[in-house]
DNA sequence: CAGGCTATGTCAGAATACTGACATGAGTCA
DNA sequence: TGACTCATGTCAGTATTCTGACATAGCCTG
């Protein structure tokens, strides 16, 4: 409808790029996960059990980017739900190490192998070159913006 | 704490960096724009009106990456406070134009400056080429993930 | 012209994530 | 040892976004 770019073209504005990326990403995976009772936070906490057993909450929290309230309400869940254990007293401290259940582990590998079809298609149009320079551009940028904070 | 990976090194995945970027940049925004009392979809919707005057609440949702009820709600509210205008009757249709009032852009203007120099410092480590690889890349990816739905 | 299809604006309720706050355990340092 | 700092788990309340639903306007096709 309105075409007009002003100063600044949303287009050329890594940012926005960025954003637009992620959102589509974001979407994708929602739409693979909703048929499986899944979220996004959901999938991310068992993938991140998968792959590091005896992770604590506010470990798990910092791996999907939420914060440690909100991924505790979701261990919770899980852990009612029978997909993930945590002790009842703490080996160490006060953080509890958490671990996937088998019916958990079940849960997940239909998820992540939708999960990964995803990403293949994400992947579908970058030659293998690109998929590199995609990897180090983006922990660049990561790196920038956290390091001045 | 943990340290082993098992299988896939989430290091290696593209779409966990991509969602560790966007996350840092969302951090980053939120960072400069909160002392301004603005959130990001505020700034977002405030931008897109600065470049497209004139877009309705369905095309600034599309264009903030939200949905049109909560574009809705976040127009109602810059409406009430002074920084956009709508018609009340819809010039054709039943889309309602939207523009920035003067104080509108005035506030968008100090936001503005805030966002870009995030955006400036995360383009710091980049070489040009760099960018313009990330352009395309970005590009592609998210043409990707929306071709086949 | 009538019917179907799509897009839009809007309201209401539900889901999700966040901020604030408190108590506890571990490490540090005087 | 005692005070301080930091990280963690957890509860409660708030804020934000989403899903569901409805009515209306424009387009198009038979």
């Amino acid at each position: 409808m309105s075409q007009r770019g002003d100063g600044v073209d949303l287009e050329t504005s890594l940012g926005y790029l960025l954003k637009e990326a992620s959102s589509a990403l974001r979407a994708a995976m929602e739409d693979v996960l909703r048929p499986l009772g899944m979220s996004i936070t959901h999938y991310s906490c068992l993938e991140l059990l998968a792959q590091r057993p005896g992770l604590s909450n506010s470990e798990l929290a910092r791996g999907a980017f939420v914060t440690r309230q909100t991924m505790n309400v979701l261990l919770q869940a899980l852990e009612r739900d029978g997909y993930v254990t945590r002790p009842a007293q703490a080996p160490a401290g006060k953080a509890l190490p958490a671990r996937l259940t088998p019916r958990g582990r079940q849960h997940l590998d239909v998820a992540s192998k939708a999960v990964r079809s995803v990403e293949a298609r994400m992947l579908g149009g970058l030659t293998s070159a690109e998929q590199s320079d995609a990897l180090r551009i983006l922990r660049t940028m990561t790196r920038s913006l956290r390091d001045d904070d």
